[in-house]
DNA sequence: GTACGAATTGCAGGGTTGAT
DNA sequence: ATCAACCCTGCAATTCGTAC
């Protein structure tokens, strides 16, 4: 009987019911291949409440391109009309900012700088509001907001002091206990794996991970990366030029402003204590990938971001760690190589800065720690 | 000057979310 | 299941303020 038929009907798949829901929802708005974008759109957030998660609207989606029996497809246009790119639409803290700006009324700039405080009293989420305001501030500013009101309605001192304080605790608790380096990365491993790399055969991921602790890489420092031997000339000698160092870095990544533009070379450090088979490991690496024989672990072929890979590559076993810990402990392994036998705490914080490339104001404060690439000065303590 | 800590600024890391 | 875009999060670099 038709009832039999109509209870069969609702009982079929789930992906079919939105099908259903679709059909019945372009009969009932009178919606077809013909409607333009504009009329389409205005009808998405109804479609939009039907479906329940993303894979209904995928299923929604292209049940439209494809068209059934009587009606045709509708175009790319039409679709994103009707269903929109969901990723597009919440508001940033730009907008935010953008749209206090356009209405102009405090009460709002208040009311978003309460809503992206503090979710909890977690340390990190004091940690992360603090950042989020502040990152609001800078866009409010920029969409012509006052100062003098930004300031009131926008800023609060106290947790911006509360957030430096964790922050400041949290490095102290990092240096004080440091993680405990998985076993596939302890020095004598990853050495190992150095030793016996052959330049000849096509570098893996996991030769691209040692490289990476090998030189206490940030991730996305692994493309840009150079190593240049420099010969001094002695009449002219650069400010930057350290003495005993004769191997320097360029292409390292975070300097800022005019540093940025114009980047001084840092001596360079490496696990590996040959700098020349240091270069040619790591232009080994930066071949492969330029000639897509290796994915960069940050960077898709167009150059946009996506850390997706590699980050799910190195959760597996046994690595079972996360990308920026591998320059972590590449430092370690590059200073309890670098540091001889009895090594003074000041001596390993210099030699950790160097391997990790970052500023390196204590070489300025005197001689007593300068180091040099050779073997012969490590046993001078 | 310079040493130090507070505060701001800038951006890499990577989790989340939706697409394929 | 695999993947890419997006943008929040957290941290490092830098600047600012103050005390000597």
């Amino acid at each position: 009987m038709a009832t039999k038929t109509a209870t069969s009907k609702t009982r079929k798949p789930k992906v079919n019911n939105f099908v259903l829901v679709l059909e019945q929802f372009l009969e009932k708005h009178n919606l077809t291949a013909d409607s333009t974008p504009n009329q389409l759109s205005e009808h998405a957030p109804k479609l939009d409440a039907l479906l329940p998660d993303w894979m209904a609207r995928r299923c929604v989606k292209v049940a439209l391109a494809r068209g059934t029996g009587n009606r045709r497809s509708f175009s790319r246009k039409q679709v994103e009309a009707l269903l929109p790119d969901k990723r597009k639409r919440k508001l940033t803290i730009e907008e935010r900012a953008k749209y206090c700006a356009k209405i102009g009324d405090v009460m709002d700039i208040f009311a978003h700088h309460l809503d992206l405080g503090p979710k909890n009293d977690y340390e990190n989420e004091i940690v992360a509001s603090g950042s989020r305001q502040s990152q609001f501030r800078v866009k409010l500013a920029e969409a012509g907001v006052s100062p003098k009101i930004i300031n009131t309605y926008a800023k609060d001192p106290k947790l911006i002091q509360e957030s430096n304080k964790i922050q400041k605790k949290q490095t102290m608790k990092r240096m004080a206990n440091p993680d405990r380096i998985p076993t596939h990365f302890s020095l004598a491993n990853v050495s190992k794996r150095i030793q016996n790399m052959d330049v000849s055969k096509i570098p893996t991921r996991e030769d691209l991970m040692d490289i990476i602790v090998m030189l206490s890489m940030r991730p996305a420092e692994v493309r840009s990366l150079r190593i240049n031997h420099y010969e001094p000339d002695h009449s002219n000698i650069p400010a930057w030029y350290k003495d005993g160092y004769s191997w320097y870095c360029t292409g390292y990544l975070k300097s800022r402003g005019e540093k940025k533009k114009n980047p001084e070379p840092r001596p360079s450090l490496s696990m590996e204590k040959n700098p020349e088979r240091t270069r040619e490991l790591l232009a080994w690496i930066q071949d492969a990938i330029k000639a897509k024989k290796l994915s960069d672990p940050v960077f898709t072929g167009k150059g946009t971001r996506n850390a997706w890979p590699f980050n799910e590559f190195l959760k597996q076993e046994p690595y079972r760690t996360i990308p920026k810990k591998l320059r972590d402990y590449g430092s370690k392994h590059a200073f309890r190589i670098h540091g001889g036998k009895k090594p003074t705490p000041q001596h390993l914080k210099l030699l950790s800065r160097i391997a990790m490339r970052q500023e390196l104001d204590l070489l300025d404060a005197g001689d007593n720690y300068a180091i040099g690439d050779t073997e012969s000065e490590e046993s001078d303590f």
